[in-house]
DNA sequence: CATAATAAGTTAGAGCCTCTAACTTTACCA
DNA sequence: TGGTAAAGTTAGAGGCTCTAACTTATTATG
């Protein structure tokens, strides 16, 4: 929608007399929205106290997100892209034969979340059926492709090429994006004192150990689950 | 907090001309913004909207709760409470020693919340800070206990006592929560077409048959993790 | 059994909030 | 140069949570 031209004002209106157009609202929104949330949450963000903060009438967002939670949309998208971000970087320079860069970008997945953890919130707690700005789930999932890239490499590498990649990947992204919310939630007080890198890295080994073994037991074939 | 004696009114006044006093405002509150919640979600859940439903002035709710988020709460507690007697229904009469059991209750577990998706918000995306009615806290360490208690059970049969039960049961609990996430945020568009329970079982019998075979080779000494 | 204390309601309203309608200023383009 | 659309504005409706001060039941006690 209308994605701004963004001439910060030239000449003329020089000494600050606030000028009748921000020039940029609607990223001083989000950067601003973010930094609320981040410091108290998301259910205490409130447009209005933004706009008081940013200068402009509690009525001006509405020109650029169609409600309340548009914005916290494009918050959320932010996260998902940096979260991506992250990961990659994480695995960058592994091989991918190695369950070693999947447990690299786990640990990036939970670090970042144990960093932000109101982007948690944001990023998970979306209400579903407003689409949370489909930008959000894009980012999504390429840090999913991701996680399928490696568990793909290490199913060459060792010749567990018959079962479907995604079927290994699910339980491997959902057991990390489970220790996030566990520690996020601070339900691990249950178990404190646990090195939680020790044992996302511990279960991803096991895993594939596991999925190597019963493949081989099962004679090349995928494994009966009964 | 004064836990209500709900005498529910006797004789005198018969024809339901609306007495003073509800009886049971508490529970009634309850049930209507689990019901809400339940229908709407969290955030749609209004305490006003919900005395005008029970003919009570929007005051009345704070006689019984500190404020609104302490009513979430009781929901939320309500709702591990639930969580956990249908895991235990679940395992309930498995042998302890086998991954059936805790392949039950994740069934369970990932059931529950896809039913009831909104609870998950209420559930897990609790404010952290607001101790979130400690009852809240107790029904979801005893949930996790059931799964402890599998975890050991399976380790007693499979030899693998060298094991921290907990460093095993987390890992576990994680990827049976991770993957209710991904279920109850519809991430798993990205994997669509995907039998969860399948993969879940497959996951969880992978896992184990790692963890004895690392055991093995590692000639049943904990497995090194680099 | 009277009555004091307290629990569980009430009304009134302050002070937030989100979002809309109708208007104004500015920038851009033909 | 002038028209159009974008990005602001003010004003306010209608909602919400929660508090203060008051009233009505219930219960506990001398």
């Amino acid at each position: 929608m209308a994605q701004m031209r963004s001439s910060r004002r030239a000449g003329r209106v020089e000494q600050a007399a606030r000028p009748y157009h921000h020039g940029a609202l609607r990223e001083a929104l989000i950067d601003a929205a973010q930094q609320q949330i981040r410091a108290h949450g998301v259910e205490k963000l409130s447009l209005a106290a933004l706009c008081k903060a940013l200068g402009v009438s509690s009525a001006a967002p509405y020109k650029h997100f169609q409600d309340r939670e548009a914005l916290v949309g494009e918050v959320s998208a932010r996260g998902f892209r940096a979260l991506a971000s992250a990961m990659r970087a994480a695995r960058d320079g592994l091989p991918l034969g190695d369950v070693e860069g999947l447990t690299a970008m786990a640990r990036a997945y939970v670090e970042y979340f144990a960093a932000e953890p109101e982007m948690f919130h944001v990023m998970w707690g979306m209400t579903r059926d407003k689409v949370e700005s489909e930008a959000a789930f894009e980012a999504g999932s390429e840090a999913f492709d991701l996680v399928l890239e490696c568990v793909r490499g290490i199913q060459k590498a060792r010749g567990l090429t018959n079962y479907d990649a995604r079927e290994l990947a699910v339980p491997c992204w959902a057991g990390v994006h489970g220790v996030a919310a566990l520690k996020v939630g601070e339900k691990l007080r249950v178990v404190e004192g646990l090195d939680i890198d020790r044992a996302v890295e511990f279960a991803t080994r096991a895993f594939f150990a596991g999925v190597e073994a019963m493949s081989r037991g099962a004679g090349g074939k995928r494994a009966e689950t009964k």
